[in-house]
RNA sequence: GGAUGGGUGGCAGAGCGGUUGAAUGCACCGGUCUUGAAAACCGGCAGUCGCGAAAGCGGCUCGUGGGUUCAAAUCCCACCCCAUCCGCCA
């Protein structure tokens, strides 16, 4: 969320970016509850402060007639604040609740619109592949070479659920090496990461568990939910935490099984391993000072490009649009691989995505840093960035890397982990 | 799942109804001393909200939420979390 004074102070500004981002939110409704949580506070205060002076007095009180008149005027004072405070929770709470549904500011770079604003910023080094036959689908390739097992995975879990096969999970592991490794090297802490986590770790990531339009999973009788990404757990890992600032900025990878209910989406490329209910993701996290975020994005970005170059998947990286932003993002890249066998001659898919969400995450987390010689604290900088989301990453692999023969080879890359070249059957 | 113990400032750790927003130690910052450093000594050091140009003043905060009281870190109730041991288990 936002600073809750720089709202208050700044409502045009924040009014016009929620036009922009395609947010409803009541910015003047909130400046005016917010104004009138000040007054009510400001009353509040003085009481307690009164009431503060009678309950000294008491200790110290002549005799008991005295003590009894002071402490009569001490329950009238107190009294008088129970009866704001309800009214101050009220309408706290609906300034609160407006806040929280505010989402960040915009960077001046980022394209203004939908979806179609999107502004192609850069290609990847593979060209789009030609083929002298016609490409197929993820599925049909899957199908034919027994990499998985859709029917398996609806019996067990339902529509969106599967089992990978054979060397689709060699694939799954190589790719999880292969990230991994460059990030290592890369300075990213690499860490496995705890697939449920507690709700108010969800909340505080920007994530709403329970609503009815969630895309998360909850476990029943429970506080924990399902993750969706590791982003959440790498944030929350940090949760209330002060940064010393030489320790920023800090680099983390985590692997963690994400889980989507995909509410909604039905009937749009559903298809396949496009879009499913479980995947697998390897997950750069970062966090920084204010200052470093814009670089760290632009280098998660870079990361981001320089492993879907090493696996010589044709891709363009999208500068998406204020619309299209969500709530946390202050900026946001994707990365679209060319996937063959998409729509009647192929379709740029997204594969992975990194966000800078600058303190818009970090002041709900409660994470924050500390400058020597600097009075108080800040709150840091988030980013997040998809490094590989396994399934997607196959279905990209898969469609690139077909040949006419039905077989389809393995990216160079992958070659010594997977342990061939060629899937063939 | 069962049984204990515990949640207090950056950390460790006292306090267990009234100048306690909180002893003490460590860490940290400034100073004295020193050629420099260390040690020693002296001083400073919670967060947050509101008012204020600032100095400053005031409120709230001792896991969370309720309750008792003029007054709660301290008493009562509920809940959450953490640790250890036992059981079960990859």
């Amino acid at each position: 969320m936002l600073d809750r004074r720089f709202v208050a102070d700044n409502v045009d500004l924040v009014t016009a970016n929620c036009r922009q981002r395609g947010s409803s939110a009541d910015v003047g409704r909130f400046a005016e509850l917010d104004r009138l949580r000040r007054q009510m506070q400001a009353d509040v205060d003085r009481l307690n402060h009164e009431a503060g002076l009678v309950s000294k007095s008491i200790a110290k009180a002549a005799d008991a007639a005295e003590r009894e008149a002071r402490k009569a005027e001490g329950r009238r004072l107190r009294e008088e604040v129970t009866a704001i405070d309800g009214r101050l929770a009220e309408i706290a709470g609906e300034s609160e609740e407006i806040l929280r549904a505010i989402p960040n500011l915009t960077h001046p770079d980022a394209p203004l619109g939908g979806e179609d604003a999107a502004v192609e910023v850069r290609r990847g080094a593979t060209p789009i592949p030609t083929f002298d036959f016609k490409p197929l689908d993820h599925v049909d390739i899957g199908g034919r070479l027994s990499l998985f097992d859709f029917d398996a995975g609806a019996k067990v879990a339902g529509h969106g659920f599967y089992f990978l096969t054979n060397e689709a999970v060699l694939l799954e592991l190589a790719l999880q090496k292969y990230a991994v490794d460059l990030l290592m090297r890369e300075g990213f802490t690499v860490m496995t990461t705890p697939d449920l986590a507690r709700d108010t770790i969800l909340e505080g990531t920007g994530f709403m568990p329970r609503g009815p339009e969630t895309q998360i999973y909850s476990i029943t009788g429970s506080d924990l939910s399902l993750v969706a990404t590791a982003e959440i757990t790498l944030g929350g890992a940090m949760h209330e935490r002060i940064f010393e600032a030489e320790e920023l900025p800090l680099k983390l990878c985590g692997i963690s099984h994400c889980f989507r209910t995909e509410a909604g989406a039905h009937g749009r490329a559903t298809r396949g391993l496009y879009r499913v209910h479980q995947f697998t993701k390897v997950e750069m996290f970062a966090y920084t000072l204010p200052e470093q975020s814009e670089a760290m994005h632009l280098q998660l970005l870079d990361l981001e490009c320089r492993l879907f170059d090493g696996l010589g998947i044709p891709y363009r990286v999208i500068d998406t649009a204020s619309g299209d932003l969500g709530g946390p993002a202050y900026r946001k890249f994707d990365l679209e691989a060319w996937m063959p066998g998409r729509g009647t001659a192929g379709e740029w898919g997204e594969v992975t995505s990194t966000s800078n969400c600058t303190d818009y995450q970090a002041r709900r987390l409660g994470v924050r840093y500390r400058k020597a010689g600097e009075k108080g604290t800040s709150f840091a900088h988030t980013l997040n960035g998809t490094a590989v989301a396994i399934s997607r990453a196959i279905v990209a692999i898969l469609e690139n890397y077909q040949q006419a023969d039905g077989s389809v080879r393995v990216p160079e890359a992958l070659v010594a982990w997977v342990g061939k070249d060629t899937i063939t059957r």
